[in-house]
RNA sequence: GGGGCCGUAGCCCAACGGCAGAGGCACGCGGUUUAGGUCCGCGCCAGUGCGGGUUCGAAUCCCGCCGGCCCUACCA
């Protein structure tokens, strides 16, 4: 490719061109460094700045979710998000608001730790160059960010407070009655008015109180990941049972890890969603993902054994619980298998097995050995097996047998369901092949000819609750099982607790140890920060991704010296073993907005003050939180949920006024890009390849498929926003990906569309710049009426735009605006003043330059954003399409304010050709817009 | 299987239920230029995926289908 000459002659000599545009925005980006220009104002702590024009003012905290500084550095893809937050953040500013807007790193995860076990470099070093990598990258966009304000989840002094918020949450315990979390003391307290209380040992009360805290350590089936050498959350292993980063297989084992009682939060995570100004989608993803499901726990008692609790959703059908199903991995089983199969049992529920036993055994096993991808090929089939045990429905006496059946889950309810086929599809297709009795008892609705009924109906079949709907069936069931003892209302979530625990070196450590009996205890608040030691091998123990038998081990358990610690907690110096598990990466990012407002606090991870200035409440009701957080919808449920639930302890503790993080969500759009591929399937640099015609591309006039997707190195297809700005200037790339399209929308990537708004910049600077002299151009004569008018509607609009965050239909009206005043010739001062102020959020250098020539002093950052005058909006002289049945067939121009009659009258003779001297029957005048006659 | 989002010029995208076009790219013509490129000006292109319905009037609201994307998946 022929690289640009330096100045070829013919072009005049103050051009806007790339190197001007590098010049200027180096020269600002200096300036603005120099002068702290994006300094927010704190109320209270060394961030305070009582001078400041915007100290004290109506505030607006807008926030990227923060990136993990990767090696391979951005993409143009990544800025999209961080260039529209700083437009409204410059906007925001320009409109009156004390604006916080900066940027930190998710600095800790797997791509560093991986990247050092390759070569030798500590994750440390790769991080803090990555980071600076990007600091740099971003610093060249011009993004108005409070560089003091910048924190990184791996600085100690971040981490620190990391792990004192940890401390709060295992210093907590969760008060169902109250509906929040307390501090354990408090629990402590109610223990202890029990007088057998003080009978138990220290260690037996230690593990008492560590089973209610909301940070706990289990032995529990949790998801184990050889390949990654770690254990992973639910919200991390995809559907098909692999890792969601690296996509290794994930089995489930039997391990000792920390968990985190997300559980309990459940309503409140649900409920509270309706506070929120976030996409419905989201919001959508979230409930289903928490699925809370509400119904009843009802007993079915077993002969010689303990009865079986299920759940299920539909008390109401309880008179048609024909049979009932176990998981097959339900503990209860062995309990409740007989020796033999009893008298008369069904050929088709043995599987052909002489005992129950040994069927039971048979068909565990061969569950066991499925894949989730097999168990859900499998699925439509219903498979399964009878345990020889028959249990009582406790409303009729009815003896049901009980099965066990891979359609049931361990995990779900209680792990058992009774089975209501006549109300259920998946019931009533295991009760097809193991013809088991069928009973409806919810009225069909007239027609219905298919098989389960779901649908609404008066019950039948079911004593009592004959003719009752199925609301008020559900609740007289529910208060007769209460009533008797077999059961009561409940309330299941699908949600599980939060696996908090990785076997990983590069994460924050627990700041637990271990004392002689084995009981966690929490080091003082003084002992923070706990420092990640320094190791000599600090690479996770991998192994083949399928060796479903290995077991974890800690890269930390390594480091004898560390781990083995004297210390003294209390009764003297004593030898205690330190947690060698770290936490998952989520952890920084659950509340790292909360140090932005108050970064350099010592005493504190925020100040009150701060906290309630910048993210509390503002009226009654209002859940408080970040006004504006931008980022991928990929974090619906990993990243948003764990913020919202830490953030809710930590309000329940009295730690923050706002009860949520996040008060309004935005989801930006995705840049994509094309890749090229030859006959081989091999990737072409998508750079090199021409396009013969629509859909015909070559390269070396060769052939080539196009696809579209990702950006990425192996697919040749990578554009940095380091040529961009090298090519154009960093104002050029901001303004070409903000007129792509509607943040919110993802569209491709296409570099020679990229000019189109280096052309309108030129443009701007022309109108401005004399660029043959590049003295100003500009003149104080007044504008043209006209011309003040589009000033005037196009700052009404822009305005509207930006604060919709609607930046591609605001750019559409500046050029609007440029190309009008390119045509009128000479600017007048009143247009070129506004337009270049509104151009400033969107591309700060070129406007800050601009402004400058135009004679001001400083930076235009804190200057108002212009205002419509609402006289100057509306023309003198409105014209009419006059329609008849719908076509356009006449126009009539009218003064504005012209009464509703006379339009009427001038429209309907405009059309008296058409009508024919007919009446018409309607005729409908739409002020300002048209005329509609119905003949 | 369930839930959600989206289909407007060759492409990216606009359009309070009111004349389908704001803007950009590409393309064509003209000007500037020794030429190419740059820059400037002018122009070209769709009746809104398909079929119904509501309405004086539908890209917009409702119903059904087609196509694409996302989430979820035996959750009792």
């Amino acid at each position: 490719m022929s690289e640009h000459a330096e100045t070829p002659a013919d072009i005049p000599p103050y051009r806007y061109t790339a190197a001007t545009a590098n010049a200027i925005e180096a020269h600002w980006q200096d300036f603005w460094q120099e002068q702290g220009t994006f300094h927010a104002p704190n109320p209270v702590g060394p961030l305070a700045d009582p001078a400041h024009p915007r100290s004290g003012a109506p505030k607006q905290f807008v926030l990227d979710m923060f990136p993990y500084p990767s090696g391979a550095g951005l993409h143009v893809g990544h800025p999209l998000g961080f260039i529209g937050t700083d437009v409204f953040a410059r906007f925001q500013r320009m409109a009156g608001f004390n604006v916080l807007h900066t940027m930190g790193f998710d600095s800790f995860g797997l791509p560093a730790e991986q990247y050092a076990v390759q070569t030798g470099t500590h994750p440390r070093i790769t991080t803090e160059r990555n980071v600076e990598r990007y600091r740099a990258q971003l610093r060249m966009l011009g993004l108005g960010h409070d560089d003091r304000r910048s924190v990184a989840t791996t600085d100690v002094e971040f981490y620190r407070w990391t792990q004192w918020i940890f401390l709060q949450v295992f210093n907590s315990w969760y008060d169902a009655e109250q509906g929040k979390a307390r501090p354990i003391s408090e629990l402590v307290e109610k223990l202890a008015a029990d007088p057998a209380w003080a009978a138990k040992s220290a260690t037996e009360q230690r593990a008492i109180i560590n089973e209610h805290r909301l940070a706990y350590v289990s032995e529990a089936p949790v998801n184990w990941c050889p390949g990654l050498g770690t254990v992973l959350a639910n919200e991390e292993v995809t559907s098909d049972g692999r890792s969601e980063r690296g996509n290794f297989p994930v089995f489930k084992r039997s391990l000792k890890q920390w968990m985190m009682r997300i559980t309990a939060y459940g309503d409140r995570l649900i409920d509270d969603l309706d506070t929120l100004d976030w996409p419905e989608p989201i919001k959508a993803m979230q409930r289903n993902w928490i699925g809370r499901s509400t119904g009843a726990h009802i007993a079915f008692p077993v002969d010689g054994a303990d009865p079986i609790r299920v759940f299920t959703t539909r008390p109401d059908t309880l008179y048609g619980a024909t049979y009932m199903v176990v998981a097959p991995e339900h503990e209860l089983v062995d309990g409740i298998v007989p020796a033999a199969w009893p008298e008369g049992t069904h050929e088709v529920w043995t599987g052909g097995h002489d005992t129950p036993a040994a069927a039971v055994a048979a068909y565990r096993a061969e569950a066991a050995a499925k894949t989730e991808v097999e168990r859900q090929a499998d699925a439509k089939v219903k498979t399964g097996v009878f345990t020889g045990a028959y249990a009582t429905n406790p409303v009729n006496g009815a003896r049901v047998p009980v099965f066990i059946a891979d359609y049931v889950l361990a995990g779900y309810g209680t792990g058992a369901i009774m089975a209501v086929p006549g109300q259920d599809e998946r019931d009533w297709e295991f009760a097809e092949v193991f013809e088991l009795p069928i009973i409806r008892t919810v009225q069909p609705t007239e027609g219905f000819d298919g098989k389960a009924f779901t649908g609404e109906g008066p019950a039948i079949n079911s004593g009592m609750l004959d003719g009752l709907g199925i609301a008020e069936a559900k609740e007289k069931i529910i208060a007769w099982l209460e009533a008797e003892g077999h059961g009561q209302g409940a309330v299941t979530y699908r949600l599980r607790d939060w696996l908090f625990s990785r076997q990983r070196y590069w994460g924050e450590p627990f700041p637990i140890v271990y004392g002689a009996d084995g009981q966690a205890i929490a080091l003082p608040e003084s002992m923070l920060p706990l420092e990640l030691p320094e190791v000599d091998d600090f690479s996770p123990k991998t192994f083949e991704p399928d060796d479903a038998t290995s077991s974890p081990e800690t890269p930390l358990s390594r480091a004898k010296e560390w781990v083995e610690v004297e210390l003294d907690l209390g009764n003297g110096p004593q030898t205690y073993i330190r947690e060698t598990n770290t936490m998952p990466q989520w952890a920084g990012s659950c509340w790292y907005q909360l140090r932005y407002l108050d970064p350099t606090n010592e005493q504190a991870f925020v100040d009150p003050a701060n906290e309630a200035y910048w993210v509390g409440p503002q009226s009654a009701g209002d859940s408080g939180g970040v006004d504006l957080y931008v980022g991928g919808v990929e974090h619906a449920v990993l990243h948003l949920l764990y913020a919202r639930f830490w953030h809710k302890v930590l309000f329940d503790l009295g730690h923050v006024s706002s009860f949520e993080p996040y008060h309004r969500l935005f989801n930006q759009g995705y840049i994509q890009a094309y890749a090229y591929k030859d006959d081989r399937g091999a990737y072409i640099p998508a750079e090199e390849v021409a396009e013969e015609q629509p859909t015909v591309f070559t390269w070396n006039g060769e052939k080539v498929n196009r696809e579209y997707g990702k950006m990425g190195k192996s697919l040749k297809n990578v554009v940095t926003p380091d040529e961009m700005c090298e090519r154009y200037g960093a104002d050029t790339f901001r303004v070409y990906e903000m007129s792509m399209g509607p943040l919110e929308v993802s569209r491709p990537w296409e570099t020679r569309a990229v000019v189109g708004a280096y052309r309108f910049l030129q443009r701007v600077w022309r109108t401005v710049v004399d660029e043959q002299t590049g003295g100003v151009a500009v003149v104080d004569a007044p504008a043209s009426d006209d011309l003040r008018r589009l000033l005037h509607r196009t700052v009404a609009g822009v305005r509207e735009d930006m604060a919709a965050l609607r930046f591609n239909t605001a750019i559409a009206k500046l050029i609007e605006l440029t190309n009008a005043l390119t045509k009128a010739g000479a600017t007048p001062r009143e247009i070129a003043e506004p337009l270049v102020l509104m151009l400033a959020p969107i591309a700060p250098h070129i406007a800050e330059e601009l402004w400058s020539k135009l004679g001001h002093d400083g930076s235009l950052t804190f200057v108002d954003f212009p205002v419509a005058d609402p006289a100057l909006l509306t023309a003198d002289l409105v014209t009419y399409p006059v329609q008849v049945n719908g076509k356009v067939r006449g126009r009539i121009e009218v003064a504005a304010d012209a009464a509703e009659a006379d339009i009427r009258t001038a429209a309907l003779a405009e059309v008296a050709a058409t009508l024919a001297g007919k009446d018409p029957k309607k005729v409908i005048v739409v002020p300002n817009r048209l005329v509609s006659i119905v003949a």
